[in-house]
DNA sequence: ATGATGCACACT
DNA sequence: GTGTGCATCATG
C-alpha cells in the first residue's frame, strides 16, 4: 500500500497541513515523541497531555508543534493523543527555556526537569517544622547604616545586564548578584524584606527561598502580615491541592512574592524582578534525587534570563559564593553589629585529650555558672545516638551495619545498636564477635549518653534532649523548642536541628561537644562544613545578651579549622581553604561530575562502574581528568553496593560533552539491577 | 521507566 | 513440548 511514489507525495501533500505535537514525559529518554491531536482536535503547547507511550497511558509535556514526522518514522505509525488535560498552559515558553537548560546542564531529560517545575510532577514528601530564625515582624523596622546601605545598593536603579541572544544554550551573561554577609543576629532578614517590598512596589515579583521548610512557615506569616495576599508559598509539607491552590495564584499572577524551599525557585511568578536566598551555604538547595539541581545556579540562571537580580545571604558563605566575591561577580555587603542589643559571644576551644568522660572541666565550670545567672545552656552534638563505633580493642573488630558498611550507633533508651542509614537494629554483642575478648565496647559519646553525664553532674539543673529520635513524634520538636524559648528548662541537648536558625534569647552558653566530628570524613567539603556548623552553632548564643560564651570541645584545639572557626574569622577560613582546594585542583577551581551505580550484586556495580571508566579515558578531553573509579565512602547503603567515578575539569564546557557521549555509550549496554546516577557540582561526596 | 520480545536452559 | 529467568529492545 505505502509503496508507489506518487503515493508517498500525497501523504506529504497531506501531512504539510497537519499540526503534529510533540511530547516529553517524566522519563530519563531523551527524545520527544510524536503524536497527532486528540479526536477534538486538541492541542497545545506547554499544556500536559495523556498520551499512549508502549502500552502505557502517560502524562506527557507537549513541548512543540510541528507539521512533519521525524526522521525514519513511519507516517503510520503516529498514535493520536489520549486527551489534553490543561486548559491553559502550564509552560510558559521561558519555562521549558529553563528546562532546556537544567537538561543539558544537568544531564537530565527535558520532561523530568518540566515535571520538577508543578506542584504534581513529582510525589511530595513530608517534613518535620519547627520554628524558626530571626523574629520577622509584620511592621517594618527602622534600618541601622548598614542596612541602609545594603538596601539601596541591591535596590539601586539602572544597570541592568545587557539581554544578548546567544546560540549556546549554557552560556548567558550572569545577572546582578548581591550578598549579605553578616553574623546571626545583623538583621539580614529586614533587609531582604525591604528588598521584597521594594520589587513589589515597583510591579515586580520575588521569590524569597529558605533551608528545607525549618523557616517557611514563620516567614510566610511574616510575609502574609507584610504584605498580605500577595505572598504565597510553596512546600513540600502541603497537601497536593493546597500546593496546587498556591501554584495558580501565583501563575494567575494574584501572588508576587512566594516562599519556599529549593523548589520554589521555579515558581510561576510573572515580571520577576528579584531572587533571594537565605543562608545561601545551605545543603538542602541542593536536590538529592534526579534532576540534581542547586537551586542557588537554578535561581542564577533564571535571573539571567530574567533580567532578574539576585540577593543571598549567610554568615558563612559556601566557597563558591566567597570566590565569587573576591572576583567582584557577586557583590558583598558586610553586616558587622548584632541588633537587639547583642554582641559578639566569647568563644574558647578547649581541648578533650586526656579528659574523663565527655565534658571538660571548663564546660562544667560555664554550665554551672550559666544556671547561677538563671540563664540557659544549649549542648551540641554533631551525631546522634550514645556512642558510635562498637569497637575491640583486642583484635580491631568494628560492629558495622551487615546491610551498609557504616558502624553501628548504640542507642541505650533501646538498647539497640542502629544503623543510621537503613535503619537496621540488633542487641549489641557482650564479647567480642571475632575473638571472644571482653575488651569490646562503644567508644566515643552520643546526645544520650552526654544526657547521662550532665545529669549525674548537675543533679539539680532541668536538662532536655532534642534529635531525631525526640523528634520522631510529630509536634515534640516544636513543644521542647517552644518549652525552652520560654525559659522551661535549663539545658538543651541536640544535634543538627539545634545549630539551624533557631534563636532562644534567654541562651548564655553554646557548648560544641565534639567540634572535629565530621572532619575526617572523606569528602573534600568537610573541613568547610565543619567551619560552617562551628560558625553557625556559635551564633546561637548572645543574640540578645553582650556576655554570650561559647565552649567549643575538640581534640585538635590548634587545628586551623577550629580556631578560625572559634575567632568567627570567615576570611582566614578561606583564605587557606581555598589555597587549599587550589592545589588539589576542587572546586571552585575545578567543576565535577559524579557517576555513581549501585547494585545489589557487588561484581555487577564494579564492572558497571569499570566500563564507564574505560569509556571516561577515551571519551574525556586531554584538560579533564577522572578520579576513580572507587566504591564510595558509604560503600553499601541498604545492601546496594555503591561505585563512583569523578570527572574533573576546569569548566562544566569542558565536562558537559564527553559526559554526554560517555552516558550515550554506557546506555546502548547497560546491566539490568544496575543503576546510575548523574551529579553535577556535587555537594555531598559519601 | 517499563512492558514486550527472544533466547537459553529446565522440567513434566 | 511448555515454562521460567534474564538480557535486549522500543516506546511516536
Amino acid at each position: 500500500m505505502a509503496s508507489g511514489g506518487p503515493s508517498l507525495s500525497q501523504d506529504s501533500a497531506e501531512t504539510s497541513s497537519e499540526v503534529y505535537l510533540e511530547l516529553v514525559f517524566d522519563l530519563p529518554l531523551s527524545q520527544a515523541f510524536t503524536y497527532r491531536r486528540d479526536s477534538k482536535g486538541q492541542g497545545g503547547l506547554g499544556k500536559r497531555a495523556i498520551a499512549p507511550l508502549g502500552k502505557r497511558q502517560l502524562t506527557g509535556y507537549i513541548i512543540g508543534e510541528c507539521n512533519r514526522v521525524p526522521e525514519g518514522v513511519d507516517k503510520a505509525h503516529i498514535k493520536a493523543i489520549e486527551r489534553v488535560i490543561d486548559k491553559e498552559s502550564i509552560f510558559e515558553n521561558r519555562d521549558i527555556g529553563l528546562a532546556r537548560w537544567m537538561a543539558a546542564y544537568y544531564l537530565c531529560s527535558l520532561g523530568q526537569a518540566l515535571a520538577m517545575m508543578i506542584p504534581s510532577g513529582r510525589r511530595t514528601g513530608l517534613y518535620a517544622a519547627f520554628s524558626g530564625e530571626d523574629e520577622i515582624t509584620g511592621t517594618a523596622l527602622e534600618l541601622s547604616p548598614e542596612q541602609r546601605k545594603a538596601l539601596e545598593a541591591v535596590i539601586a536603579p539602572g544597570e541592568q545586564p545587557a539581554r544578548v541572544p546567544r546560540s549556546d544554550p549554557l552560556s548567558l551573561p550572569p545577572p546582578l548578584m548581591w550578598y549579605l554577609y553578616g553574623i546571626t543576629g545583623s538583621g539580614k532578614t529586614e533587609v531582604f524584606l525591604r528588598a521584597a517590598e521594594f520589587m513589589l512596589n515597583a510591579g515586580k515579583s520575588v521569590i524569597y527561598l529558605v533551608p528545607e521548610i525549618s523557616l517557611t512557615h514563620q516567614t510566610v506569616d511574616a510575609l502574609k502580615m507584610r504584605f498580605g495576599s500577595a505572598a504565597a508559598t510553596l512546600h513540600s509539607g502541603m497537601s497536593i491541592g493546597a500546593r496546587f491552590t498556591e501554584w495558580v495564584r501565583i501563575k494567575q499572577g494574584d501572588a508576587h512574592i512566594v516562599v519556599g524551599p529549593r523548589s520554589a525557585v521555579f515558581a510561576p511568578v510573572q515580571n520577576l524582578g528579584l531572587i533571594i536566598i537565605d543562608e545561601e551555604h545551605d545543603g538542602s538547595y541542593k536536590s538529592e534525587s534526579t534532576p540534581r539541581y542547586h537551586a542557588r545556579q537554578v535561581a542564577m540562571r533564571r535571573c539571567s534570563m530574567e533580567s532578574a537580580r539576585l540577593v543571598m545571604g549567610s554568615a558563612t558563605p559556601s566557597a563558591e559564593a566567597w570566590k565569587l566575591m573576591g572576583e567582584g561577580a557577586i557583590r558583598r555587603l558586610d553586616l558587622t553589629l548584632r541588633l537587639s542589643g547583642g554582641s559578639v559571644p566569647d568563644i574558647t576551644a578547649v581541648s578533650l585529650e586526656h579528659t574523663e568522660g565527655c565534658l571538660t572541666g571548663e564546660l562544667k565550670e560555664e554550665i554551672r555558672k550559666t544556671a547561677q545567672m538563671g540563664r540557659q545552656t544549649i549542648l551540641f552534638l554533631n551525631r546522634r545516638g550514645f556512642a558510635h563505633f562498637y569497637h575491640c580493642r583486642a583484635c580491631g573488630y568494628e560492629l558495622t551495619c551487615h546491610q551498609c558498611s557504616v558502624s553501628l550507633t548504640y542507642h541505650k533508651s533501646r538498647g539497640r545498636a542502629i544503623c543510621h542509614y537503613c535503619g537496621y537494629q540488633a542487641v549489641p554483642p557482650r564479647v567480642c564477635p571475632q575473638c571472644g575478648s571482653l575488651a569490646a565496647g562503644y567508644a566515643g559519646f552520643g546526645t544520650e549518653m552526654i544526657e547521662e553525664e550532665v545529669r549525674k553532674t548537675f543533679p539539680d539543673l532541668r536538662i532536655r534532649r532534642a534529635d531525631a529520635d525526640t523528634a520522631g513524634t510529630k509536634g515534640t520538636l516544636q513543644e521542647i523548642l517552644q518549652i525552652f524559648k520560654v525559659g522551661g528548662f535549663d539545658i538543651l541537648l541536640g544535634t543538627q536541628m539545634v545549630a539551624k536558625g533557631l534563636n532562644f534569647p534567654g541562651v548564655r552558653l553554646v557548648g560544641v561537644v565534639l567540634a572535629d566530628t565530621g572532619l575526617h570524613i572523606p569528602d573534600f567539603r568537610a573541613a568547610e562544613r565543619t567551619f560552617s556548623l562551628i560558625v553557625q552553632v556559635a551564633g546561637r548564643s548572645g543574640r540578645y545578651f553582650p556576655d554570650g560564651k561559647v565552649i567549643v570541645q575538640t581534640m585538635r584545639p590548634y587545628d586551623p579549622i577550629i580556631s578560625h572557626a572559634c575567632a568567627l574569622d570567615v576570611p582566614g577560613f578561606f583564605t587557606a581553604e581555598l589555597a587549599q582546594r587550589k592545589i588539589l585542583g576542587f572546586p571552585p577551581y575545578s567543576r565535577l561530575i559524579r557517576f555513581t551505580v549501585r547494585s545489589k550484586v557487588a561484581e555487577q556495580a564494579d564492572h558497571a562502574i569499570n566500563r564507564l571508566a574505560s569509556l571516561t579515558a577515551s571519551l574525556l578531553p586531554p584538560n579533564a581528568d577522572a578520579l576513580g573509579p572507587a566504591e564510595c565512602p558509604i560503600g553499601i547503603i541498604a545492601g546496594n553496593h555503591r561505585r563512583h567515578l569523578l570527572l574533573r575539569g576546569p569548566s562544566m564546557a569542558a565536562l558537559h560533552g564527553a559526559a554526554r557521549n560517555i552516558l550515550n555509550q554506557y546506555e546502548n549496554r547497560k546491566g539490568r539491577g544496575v543503576y546510575l546516577e548523574i551529579d553535577v557540582d556535587p555537594v555531598s561526596l559519601l
